[in-house]
DNA sequence: TAAAATGTTGGGTA
DNA sequence: ATACCCAACATTTT
């Protein structure tokens, strides 16, 4: 479920409850929530691990503890809480980490696509990312230089999280809307002027979520508010915000894509 | 009922 | 090697 901007605003939320806290032991209900390494280990390794930081790489949700570093990914839906131990049980809550403050930590899923990794360092698993889209480093020069290194249609291309970390379908579409590009139109086809505008458009977009502490449009993220500043997400047969055409709905790499056929005409 | 859902990954094909 | 397509993962909702 989560991008970066709803996972960025778990980052910023957890940091309270969690930073300082030591982790007194795991339950896994699910073992294949753990990537790595073994159920076993992981829960032996943990034990006794006192959260340091809580960052954000991507999509993936970044705790550096005092012994390694654990990493969560959120997928289609996952969510996280912590609430006093021993509270209303969540039937989806596969993973449930126990702090020494009479907390816990849970991480509930309830399509068991997510996953938690235990690692020395989080680079064994964010490493092949490509870069973030908000930090101050990435240009629209780089971004022109990643898009002409490609001959691929954008939306996928955006959807790569080697390309680029962290936009996922909302932003995505949302992104191409604002700049005004086809989601077909060919990577390594862009003028500089369209350059600059996709790169000023993913960060407006992102920014935009983050703003409004990301989107919730299904049962599992709560307490975002950008689904109501959808521009073309989802309004398929809506009148484009900029324009008035209906808001188109194609399905690009089996991924529902909504654009606007006159602001984001194919050339 | 069938289709889709904010995500990734691995396999096969050209 | 690159691009593209599909299936798989598991569950809920429309």
């Amino acid at each position: 479920m989560p991008e970066l901007p709803e996972v960025e605003t778990f980052a910023r939320q957890l940091r309270a409850p969690l930073v300082g806290r030591t982790i007194t032991g795991v339950a896994i209900k699910w073992p294949r929530h753990v990537a790595t390494p073994s159920p076993r280990e992981f829960a032996e390794r943990i034990r006794g691990q006192r959260i340091e930081t809580v960052t954000r790489r991507g999509k993936y949700l970044v705790l550096e503890l005092s012994g390694d570093a654990l990493l969560i990914h959120l997928k289609m839906s996952g969510d996280l809480t912590v609430v006093p131990a021993g509270s209303a049980r969540d039937k989806h809550a596969h993973t449930i980490f126990h702090l020494n403050d009479g907390n816990e930590f849970r991480f509930s899923d309830t399509r068991k696509f997510g996953r938690v990794y235990l690692v020395c360092q989080p680079e064994e698993v964010t490493g092949k990312l490509g870069p973030e889209p908000l930090a101050a480093e990435f240009t629209a020069k780089e971004l022109g230089q990643r898009l002409a290194a490609h001959s691929r249609a954008l939306k996928p291309l955006l959807l790569d999280q080697t390309f680029l970390a962290g936009v996922g379908n909302i932003y995505a579409d949302e992104a191409l809307h604002m700049a005004g590009l086809h989601p077909l139109r060919k990577s390594d086809a862009l003028r500089a002027d369209e350059v600059k505008r996709l790169w000023r458009s993913i960060r407006r977009a992102l920014n935009s979520g983050i703003r409004h502490n990301g989107a919730s449009i299904d049962w599992v993220y709560r307490g975002g508010d950008f689904q109501n500043h959808f521009r073309v997400y989802g309004r398929q047969g809506e009148p484009c915000p900029a324009c008035g055409t209906r808001i188109r709905r194609i399905t690009v790499s089996q991924r529902g894509t909504h654009f606007c056929p006159h602001c984001q005409r194919k050339r």
